[in-house]
DNA sequence: TTGATATTGATTCTGATTCTCAAAATACAC
DNA sequence: GTGTATTTTGAGAATCAGAATCAATATCAA
């Protein structure tokens, strides 16, 4: 993803906000970063096993755990719960807000936005007196062709 | 809620059901029923509380859990996630399909539903080549003067 | 009423995530 | 660069909701 991104960048938005903070940059922090922002989405264990196989064997599943949890503070990431025992991490890095559907067939998960839709549930809460201050949106369903999922998304990666 | 209901309707559903598939109905089942079908929403802890502090001292928490799930089966309840840590199971007897609005301040939870909404999503599906098969909209915020949220909410129950 | 079968409550187990803590790494002043 | 205060790490323990076990008990059809 991003394949023009040499890191730098982000790196450097990692350290600044670590400085600020009176934190330490460490090779974890950077090889997790760096990790994560390969993907769209993922789980702590997915990116765990990712990172000890290729990068890391001795890293410890809570410094994944503590750093993912970081970068969401710092905005390059966000929980989504897509199913009830595992968080997902997102990649929110170059993205602004958007909600999910996701196939129960394969592997899936499309993103989209709908200013229409939003612009409902503004209304609906004003409705009720409410004003909003987020929302979850996710769509589960399964591709026309389903069949085709499985490979389709072997090949572009999760 | 639903105060004319003598709850006779209720147990003869669950008894169908049960006698269907060579179950037996107890009297914990019964008492679970009916307290349940006295709430909107409800976490099994809280209404393991109320069940063993007013009717049944000795009632197991794992009973409470293997009757809200048969209730989920039977299609009396549904879980829902509105926090990642608690699931709260909602009472639907009476309810057709509906989302969610949630007060961050005080415990209010608001159901509407929004054909508008729906009719969006399934537009959004349709350009991905996606069939829906169910979703999900909780919308987070507070009332516009939630300092009497709590109050409000007080008498109104949960 | 009986006896086969299902249910219960106490308890243990599970799995994801967080916490603890001693050893190691980092940053900053000198 | 060195020293040192401070933070971070990895291993393992702790946590917590919820599910699984299992011997004792309740239900129900015959
Ligand atoms: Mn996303
Ligand atoms: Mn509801
Ligand atoms: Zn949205
Ligand atoms: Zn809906």
């Amino acid at each position: 993803m991003h394949k023009g991104s040499s890191l730098n960048k982000e790196v450097a938005l990692l350290k600044r906000y670590l400085t600020k903070n009176h934190l330490k940059l460490t090779q974890q922090r950077e090889a997790i970063l760096e990790a994560f922002l390969k993907v769209d989405h993922i789980t702590a264990e997915e990116l765990y096993r990712e990172i000890s196989k290729k990068k890391r064997p001795q890293m410890g599943l809570a410094t994944i755990y503590r750093t993912l949890n970081l970068l969401c503070e710092i905005g390059i990431g966000q929980q989504r719960h897509f199913d009830d025992n595992r968080t997902i991490y997102d990649n929110v890095l170059h993205k602004k807000h958007h909600d999910h559907l996701i196939c129960n067939k394969c592997e899936k998960i499309i993103e989209f936005e709908s200013p229409a839709i939003e612009r409902l549930q503004e209304e609906m809460a004003a409705r009720h007196g409410f004003t909003l201050s987020n929302h979850r949106l996710e769509l589960f369903g399964h591709c026309i062709d389903w069949k085709n999922c499985r490979d389709w998304q072997k090949s572009a990666g999760r």
